[in-house]
DNA sequence: GTCGGATCTGTAAACGATTACAAGAACGAT
DNA sequence: ATCGTTCTTGTAATCGTTTACAGATCCGAC
């Protein structure tokens, strides 16, 4: 009792295969024809077998989307909006996780070239040579949601960490904060040394020396209360000494929202109210942002327009390979909430 | 320019296509034989294809997990528990969400037959005839985290929330609190009925009657929002009268994670704290449990363990079609935080 | 009545792998 | 030298579709 083939169909129909084919592709028939292979398929309640199909067309019609951690709220958002734009095109989504090391990312790009999915679009936590090799000589069209060099030549969306970190910084200044800290996530990852650098032009734009900063091991909400645990004790402190609480920060940027929520929890373990005592900001604004308590001012990366603008030019792609990379950068806006005064 | 195939890899190594695909799946040949032949495949950067493969071997590799909300953070832990077993068993694992309703999960079970992954892991949020029929029906094996009937005669993982709410109310109950107020989700779901169930008797085992019961119109943030609202005002509450502040539940139990923060925003919103005037309980001890402000207290329904043992059952049933279903109950434990004094 | 064109249908060749089968080579035993 | 084993390799069929091509049918126009 294995499953009914084309030809079983063809057989009860007492038409040939191309028949029912064709039928079932919608393409032109007679009524006469309709009628009986739309019987048999309801007979036999056939179903296509979507490994033959890709193998004679060349496609899946499945795309896949690669994030680094699916317990970071901030993939959330992105996985909603390209599921609905590769959805609206008649393609499945299918998501798979990599782990923090770029050599996965690598085994994976390579291994679309076995033709799981049509395309990739692909959000790496850390580039290096091979990883944008591997991307370059995929088969199947990839795009990058996140920031690689031009000088790779392919299609990638990102976020403006540094416009993002104007926003933070200046939101604070506008609250009247200067004694302004950072958490970091791991500085040898795309996003980390990106925020990193803006974080450091922005307080440089506004005049201010950083109090604090500290680098999380990942960006996880456990590194984020560990990473708060050195900033408080000043063990992170960019002069060294150990600060006094006269010396606190009165506001702390974290590069993402499950740090800022490891934070916060730090600073309430400490007694220190928020945003009285400390004001603190996120990045991402992700649901948990909203979810927190008090609610996470959070800078809006634009993760979900960047993910509806990733699956867009996949699919452009895909339909055309020959178009020049594009390089698509998405601008931030910032979300206040009750973290900050 | 386009891929390499096995045949190509045969001319360039001067064999034939059986001698490759044999030194490829490493059986037996001679180190001269293997040696060309992966010469050849190095200097060709030679992939195999996984359609062809696959429609060969009539088998993916790939398994299928299939999850109502990528939002709730619950199935974060079950899918990283699933992702690991298949992985260890060399199997690649795809997610994909369906929608809330069930016409969706059906079409996706159905839609199984066309070969995409060699079983499935659904945890359903509704479930009705169609679907343990298209269940059972199914081409591949599918595993079922969650609650169907017996005489369905599918393998199944379930939590048991009957003695989760013993322990949540027991824990209550142990503090001293006496009026306990219940949010649930929708009870058309399966787990909201299993939990009004729980909720229901648990009450009755310590001789209580509820406070209040409201019911949000899913298992979401803003639902949860909603239905504290509603139950703060006393609409929902079982008499119907508006309930004075005197008259105010000292504790809510919440039949997840997501709707216990939702409740605790709104709380916190009437000036109430947790867990001094109102204690607080969630369910699925998810990672937002231990994010939550103040640290939820949450019934551990085992998400993780019902996760690998999906896996497991499912790597069980590819092996082996004609073992007999199995049913399995998972135990809950609590985990005490600071939501609970 | 015949012809041209349009329309419909069927035959068979792909797609790229795996694998049953057979043929050939190598080798030891008689 | 011959035979039988064993081991290695190649040929070709196969998985379930799609689709190029050709044959069949039908229709109206001349």
């Amino acid at each position: 009792m294995s499953r009914p083939t084309i030809a079983g169909v063809a057989r009860v129909a007492g038409v040939s295969v191309a028949s029912v084919s064709r039928v079932l592709n919608g393409l032109p028939a007679t009524d006469e024809m309709v009628e009986r292979v739309q019987r048999a398929v309801e007979q036999l309640g056939y179903v296509p077998d979507a490994r033959a199909r890709s193998l004679k067309v060349g496609r899946t019609f499945q795309l896949t989307l690669a994030v680094a951690d699916v317990g970071n709220p901030v993939y959330v958002t992105m996985m909603r909006a390209v599921e609905e734009v590769v959805s609206a095109a008649g393609y499945r989504l299918v998501v798979t996780t990599t782990g923090p090391d770029v050599v996965d990312e690598v085994a994976l790009v390579r291994g679309m070239a076995r033709g799981y999915a049509d395309g990739l679009v692909i959000s790496p936590l850390r580039v290096d040579d091979d990883l944008i090799k591997s991307i370059r000589e995929c088969d199947v069209p990839v795009v990058v949601a996140g920031n690689v060099p031009s000088s790779a030549g392919v299609d990638t969306i990102r976020a403006n960490s540094p416009k993002g970190m104007l926003l933070a910084v200046g939101h604070l200044v506008s609250k009247g904060r200067r004694r302004i800290a950072f958490v970091n996530g791991p500085v040898d990852t795309v996003p980390g040394a990106a925020r990193a650098k803006g974080f450091t032009e922005a307080m440089k734009a506004n005049g201010l020396q950083p109090v604090a900063q500290v680098e999380a091991i990942d960006f996880t909400f456990a590194a984020g209360r560990e990473a708060a645990r050195e900033l408080l004790s000043g063990v992170g402190s960019t002069d060294g000494r150990r600060s006094a609480r006269a010396g606190l920060p009165d506001a702390v940027i974290a590069a993402n929202d499950l740090l800022a929520v490891g934070l916060m929890h730090e600073l309430a373990a400490d007694g220190l109210e928020v945003p009285k005592d400390v004001a603190v900001v996120g990045m991402d604004d992700s649901e948990l942002a909203e979810q927190s308590f008090p609610p996470l001012t959070s800078v809006n990366l634009g993760s979900a327009e960047r993910g509806r603008r990733a699956a867009e030019l996949l699919l452009a792609r895909i339909e055309d390979d020959t178009r020049t990379p594009r390089r698509i950068v998405v601008q931030p806006t910032l979300s206040v909430r009750r973290s900050t005064p």
